[in-house]
DNA sequence: TATGAATGAGGCTTCATTCAT
DNA sequence: AATGAATGAAGCCTCATTCAT
């Protein structure tokens, strides 16, 4: 409460406004990778920084608050580019093709670990909101067979999801695309139709 | 040593050393799955208990002493049943649909709180290590095409994961079963061949 | 969250359960007068301990717990004093003269050292509750006049209160509840009757 | 250096330094009323301002110096009041009635919350110092008797005091002090004489 | 062995204060 | 001067773990 500080205090005081949050961010995304969301602590992100403990908080309130950042940061970056590919596939196999690659690149380009934990990582939860909005609106063109959207949409996420740990540890991406996407291909025809 | 210890109580002392550790388990069990693994913490467990917390380590070192105990429980229950369910599969419809099947229901039952976070638990990993295993089993006995079968595993891993979330949401299992099963079924002959 | 504790942990292990929480008591009252309650803090409270800093936390929830704790333990030590010694007055003069002689004995035992800001300490605090109460049945024995039971209990307290102070700085017991009694015994006929 | 730092702004930059001081004193009124000395915090000051936390600085160095800025302050507004009321009294219900009133209506115009544990604010404290010089110069007039004067002016700061907080309970400042200067104006003649 | 109190590392957060702008 | 972001000491509390009984 009182503190007489230490007269050496100079130091440390390079980095902007902007860029602290940044940091931070980046800071998080690594820790929240390394340990997962949950065992993660803010004094890990802070540690993972050049910043002092107290300028966490000026930024955000909790671990929370810098996942929701995290979320919101992925929103602007993955989620688009996945909701494009989806809306503007003219066939089944466009739909497929483009939002199995547009996720494995992305996952690519992340130079997250490999990590069977992160389910709750920011990257892997981003974007998949929208899903099944998509599907039923591709059901709507005729793209998609009249199946439970909800199952789709969910075997959909499993498979990317579970490829992606492969793509992560280094498999091919249009590979891995192929893969998935013949997969759906040739099931979706074989799917039970939704009962009315 | 008073008349309390008497010859009398050494069998159920043997009984007791047994139980404790049962109780252990069966407490961290249920603790994982209201907190999640990262989230619990031993004192979570204890305060399952009746016991004291210095007890606690007549048993386990940790946690994660406790975790891996735990997986080996469930690897007793789950995964025997899971490669019974794929090894007795005389056809590639069996060899899905039991497996699915087995998996659905073993979710079913357990009383985990539907939650995306807790996905970490030994419930959920345990028995897919073998997966592959026996997927390349099955491709040497004909029931499978001569697919990748690390991707074909991670498919199958992805999908069962997912839909399990539906299943802990209150599908139902067999049609869950019959839609994974479909989807695969129908997929298989068209997913790219292996390259040599 | 995994403290590997250090190897050499020995020592610090000789008081008994019922002797620490004497121990904090003991320490907290010590430091409240020193600091006063707003001021003072859980860890000042350890400091004055030769306790961890968790042990605190096996017996008190807060500051606010160990501050019950002292009230309660004051309760049992000043109250019954002041109620013994108004209850079993005969007259007047005993009333008043047996009460500050109490309160005045009581605080020049303490070992407090006399500081202002002490008013919200619980040696000050407990036992007014009660005042009240007793003056009221002394004005229905007679010993009082009618006047308003409030006004008068507040100024026997504040008399009380302020000359306690000159009794922790040194002064004589016996001449301050002199100087106290004759000032009530003095003023009491003079006070304007309570108004019905 | 632009239009907007002309001329015209000068004046308003010598008030806005004499302001800013006042403003911050305000808000500190304001907030050692409602959280008390302790508790309240720099920033809860700050907070209570549309000035920048380096700006309180520029002003005081700690909570502690406005604290004192405070009871000069109070120095200026109250303790005139009360030396003024005691000093022109020609008589001893003067000097007792003129000073109760005094300090009752100042309490009683002050907004602070009726709370015990705000006694420590510069209000309360403010003016009393200067009590027992005014109770010798009147003893030397021949208004008290040959009393203690340091006892005489504890009680007379004790009965203020409490009866104060009645007051601020809502109490009528005029029925109040009459009830006070009569328990001095009768206790007065009975109390021991200075022994030499 | 079982117990549970003691321990102190370490997590979270707020605070007073500095200092570059 | 005024600003407000950065700082890190220090407060609060929980936790894993030890150890005397």
């Amino acid at each position: 409460m009182d503190a007489k500080h230490s007269v050496l205090t100079a130091g440390r005081r390079e980095l902007t406004k902007a860029q602290n949050r940044e940091t931070i961010l980046l800071a998080a995304r690594r820790v929240f990778s390394e340990l997962g969301f949950a065992a993660a602590t803010v004094r890990d992100i802070i540690r993972a920084t050049p910043l002092a403990s107290g300028t966490f908080y000026n930024y955000f309130k909790s671990k929370e608050e810098v996942y929701l950042a995290l979320r919101d940061q992925e929103a602007l970056a993955l989620r688009p580019k996945l909701r494009q590919a989806r809306r503007s596939a003219a066939t089944t196999q466009e739909f497929l093709a483009n939002s199995f690659r547009a996720f494995f690149w992305f996952v690519a380009e992340s130079q997250d670990p490999p990590d069977r934990f992160r389910m709750d990582s920011p990257e892997v939860l981003a974007g998949f909101a929208e899903l099944r909005d998509d599907v039923e609106t591709a059901q709507a063109k005729g793209l998609f067979p009249a199946v439970d959207a909800g199952r789709l949409s969910a075997a959909l996420t499993g498979v990317a999801f579970e490829l992606a740990e492969q793509v992560k540890a280094g498999a091919e991406v249009e590979e891995t695309t192929v893969f998935a996407t013949a997969l759906f291909l040739g099931g979706l025809p074989a799917l039970p139709k939704k009962r009315f």
